[in-house]
DNA sequence: TATTACATTGTAATTGTTATAATTAGTTTA
DNA sequence: TAAACTAATTATAACAATTACAATGTAATA
């Protein structure tokens, strides 16, 4: 059940280098169990590699999305966010403060299938987000 | 049942000017049945108006969003698409050729009640999209 | 008309991300 | 092991979408 030794693994058997970076950037995303923008990982990490550049996060991240060990969760002109794929899941998006919670649906087949049929589209797959305001910031906005 | 003249009163409405840039923004915005950027919005309207800046579409695009006209598409590094709210509907995306389909569907109550109850949010609203390949470039693929 | 509030314009600034070239590190082959 | 090659990292410049700002214009109001 290790995370981390699976996803160096998969690094392995797909032929990506297993470099002191590139296992770090893993290492944090499933250790901190957030969903970090690249520049979160950069500072983050920045006290063990002083001399890594930005770059490099982004490169091994675009890495990892194309090898499937994390996706990519855009938003308009705000940066991206990365998640360190486990199980299939969604994400409920807090819009007052921006914070990130996983919630578990089965996935959303039916309308996949409906798509295809009504558009003539070949599906191959969705996103799906939820946004509203968290509990945290809901409480403070009793005034 | 005229579009543009439900727009213009819902602006007139909510005390917003009614300008001849924000005539013509709406006005394309609702003819070009489409699911345009603000380049494309001001590329289409620069031979009405010479001298309109780019900062005018999106100043107006996003009084369109908050009185609610419109709906702002984002996608990452790539531009916004905005798209006149006419009833609630989904996008199924091609990942080849970007191009947008319509998608009508009833809304997924049934998540956002359960993610209500699960995260304890206050849920707003969500966002779903589908994304494939379209039945032109299908075709092209073949080979 | 004078005053105020709102819109538009042009441009500069900002920001997230990517491209590029040089350097370094690792792997393969002779 | 050395030489040759490939891949990864770094630093920095470039890019593109969007926003901020200050100046100007236009409309509403008193």
């Amino acid at each position: 059940m290790n995370q981390l030794k699976e996803a160096l693994d998969t690094l392995k058997d797909t032929g990506v280098r297993i470099t002191p970076q590139r296992h770090a950037i893993l290492e944090y995303l499933i250790s901190s169990m957030s969903h970090p923008t690249a520049d979160e990982i950069y500072k983050a990490l920045e006290g063990k590699f002083p001399n890594m550049s930005v770059a490099t996060v982004y490169n091994n991240l675009r890495v990892f999305r194309e090898v499937g060990l994390v996706k990519e969760l855009t938003y308009g002109d705000a940066s991206s966010r990365f998640d360190f794929v486990t199980s299939h899941h969604y994400h409920v998006i807090c819009e007052e403060c921006g914070k990130i919670v996983d919630f578990h649906y089965p996935g959303l087949d039916e309308v996949e299938h409906l798509a295809t049929h009504v558009t003539g589209f070949k599906v191959a797959n969705h996103r799906m987000e939820i946004y509203g305001t968290c509990p945290d910031c809901s409480a403070k906005e009793v005034h």
